[in-house]
DNA sequence: CGTGTTTGACCTGCGC
DNA sequence: GCGCAGGTCAAACACG
């Protein structure tokens, strides 16, 4: 079924998505605030009180657009869409060029509207009056200029410093993408030896310390033994939920809340700088995870479907009655790896049963399609985010701010939409996909952002490979829904569109086939198809830059909490008791 | 026959 | 220590 995603998207979008972004990744900064206007048309929106929000980009693009604005006014020139390129540099030297034009009083001004007033007046004045009005002119245009160019160097800053801070980012992401390659071969090797310990400690090398948590202690049964000895030691007050042994079999549970943050910054960081020490640092590092608890991702939307589509393949291994809610839950798995710990509960809202309730948990431990990509990188930019917050103090506070930036950077669009639950057992980040912002309607707009997108794609596969009857829902659900698989679906058109370089072994993100090209022109594709993976990658990327300023940035903003609170027990009691649910009402 | 789902049983953590 | 609830396992079953 992935296969048939992946292959039935093909070719077209591929160059539909991926030529109009040659810059690639480094676009991942830039785009959106350029492509606000055009690409969140999709939204309705056209951009409008909601995204004022939007931290420095804005305001950097605010002011950037304002310089350009005059720019354009005093150029006079025509294609206004074309230049969003190369924001300040092109807007100085636009400034430039108008500077010379307008020293130069001579006669036909290309500034067409004040020239035009200017020769009006012209005509029935004295030419002296009108020396001096030019002069005074010009003086007022010049003094505008300096301002300008005041502007301009500020915005040159700003972006001299983003591009810094983007080519740390960047090189962090390489460094990690090639580490990747190495946790696929356990997958493909159900289990590798344990080489637990010692795997870890020189083989993989410190590097691979966090990502190793993922896969290799999934691997090897013992190897599992490994961690929870250490955080045993820690005290383990970890609530790794059920079974010791057969987690440790698994050698996911355990490892879940340390995958999710496998690619944390700080936590991924840390490791590659601190080099030798591998085992005091693992120890410590251990004792960090047994400290951390599991980290979870909640998206509520709305959908008729059992199960929403993420672009991962689920197995389904449990269901069970929850207490306070006459849906049962469901317990999903992904297989799209052998050993991958991630895991996911469906399950639907008690009040609302049209509203889906997904939880993730756990971070994905092998190659993904783009499509499963903006899921995880904004369920990881979210779990990253509320562990980083919470991380340095274990203060609920800290999350808290942080997911409310997450908010923001996540669903920009929707300032309510996302919440925090810091609160036990585990934190929680809830994305409420479930409020139609102002401008809804966005599930044609995605259709139309992949033209050529062949209808396979836009069904939402089951676990069990059938379709989901997503498009034979209401209209609110369907807008929902999309707008949830805004990310899905957007990044299917970059799953198409990186189709043709995954297409073989399906190399993706981890492997980087040639440089990073491959990669780059993915996510450039992804990111000209859909803002809103734009907007997860931003979140990925934004965790990467460093929870302090998203905390920060939360923290300017912490009175946008809402109240959607994600509380992981129902506190409603019943009678319900352990037994399974033969309700087939969700499957 | 392989893969995925269903479902009863089991394990674990937590609160009382 | 006991009971409850959440989470998971794994045999049985269904399906293509």
């Amino acid at each position: 079924m992935d296969k048939g995603l992946l292959g039935g998207g093909g070719g077209g979008l591929l160059a539909l998505d991926a030529s109009p972004r040659p810059l690639g990744f480094l676009n991942l900064l830039s785009p959106p605030p350029f492509h606000r206007s055009t690409m969140e048309a999709d939204d309705g929106g056209g951009g409008g009180g909601g995204r004022a929000r939007r931290s420095v980009e804005v305001d950097f693009f605010s002011d950037e657009k304002k310089n350009m604005k005059k720019s354009r006014v005093s150029g006079g020139g025509g294609a206004e869409a074309d230049d969003a390129k190369g924001p300040a540099a092109a807007g100085l030297a636009i400034k430039k060029e108008d500077l010379t034009i307008n020293l130069l009083p001579a006669g036909n001004n290309a500034r067409s509207d004040r020239s035009m007033v200017v020769d009006d007046d012209a005509a029935s004045r004295p030419d002296h009056e009108e020396k001096s009005r030019s002069s005074n002119e010009l003086a007022a245009m010049q003094a505008e200029l300096g301002r300008m160019n005041e502007e301009n160097q500020r915005l040159r800053g700003m972006l001299t410093q983003v591009t810094t801070s983007y080519q740390a980012l960047q090189m962090h992401l390489v460094a990690l993408m090639q580490q990747r390659p190495q946790m696929m071969q356990p997958p493909t090797q159900p289990q590798p030896p344990p080489p637990h310990q010692d795997g870890k400690a020189d083989g993989a090398v410190v590097p691979r310390q966090f990502l190793d948590l993922g896969p290799s202690s999934g691997a090897g049964g013992e190897a599992a033994e490994e961690p929870s000895n250490s955080s045993t030691e820690a005290g383990s007050p970890r609530r790794s939920s059920s079974t010791g042994n057969r987690d440790q079999e698994r050698g996911d549970s355990p490892d879940a809340p340390s995958t999710a943050a496998a690619w944390l910054p700080g936590r991924a960081m840390a490791p590659q700088m601190g080099g030798a020490g591998a085992a005091g640092k693992s120890h410590d590092q251990q004792a960090q995870d047994a400290n951390m608890r599991k980290a979870r991702v909640s998206v509520r939307a709305r959908s008729e479907a059992p199960i929403i589509a993420d672009g991962c393949q689920w197995r389904k291994y449990g269901q069970k009655m929850a207490k306070g809610n006459p849906c049962p839950r469901a317990y999903y798995r992904c297989t799209m790896a052998t050993g991958c710990p991630v895991r996911k509960q469906v399950q639907r809202c008690a009040e609302d049963r049209s509203i889906l309730i997904t939880t993730y948990e756990g971070t994905h431990n092998h190659p993904l399609p783009p499509a499963a990509m903006a899921m995880a990188s904004t369920t990881s930019a979210a779990a990253s985010m509320l562990l980083s917050g919470s991380i340095p103090s274990a203060d609920g506070a800290a999350g808290l701010m942080s997911s409310n930036f997450l908010a923001r950077t996540v669903l920009p669009c929707s300032s309510s939409m996302a919440t925090i639950s810091a609160s036990a057992p585990f934190p929680t980040v809830t994305l409420d996909l479930t409020h139609a912002p102002p401008g809804a309607p966005n599930a044609v707009p995605l259709n139309a952002a992949r033209p050529a997108a062949p209808a396979p794609q836009f069904q939402v596969p089951l676990p069990g490979g059938g379709m989901a009857p997503a498009f034979a829902v209401p209209p609110q659900v369907l807008y929902n829904q999309s707008k949830f698989s805004g990310l899905q679906m957007s990044s299917d058109s970059a799953e198409a569109a990186a189709a043709a370089q995954f297409a073989q072994p399906r190399p993706p993100i981890g492997q980087l086939p040639g440089p990073l090209s491959d990669t780059v022109s993915a996510a450039a594709a992804a990111i000209t198809a859909d803002p809103n993976f734009t907007v997860a990658l931003a979140a990925a990327i934004t965790s990467i830059i460093g929870g302090q300023h998203a905390a920060a940035a939360g923290n300017s903003n912490a009175n946008n909490t809402n109240t959607n609170t994600t509380s992981n027990t129902n506190n409603t009691s019943s009678n319900n008791t352990t037994s399974n649910n033969t309700n087939s009402e969700t499957q």
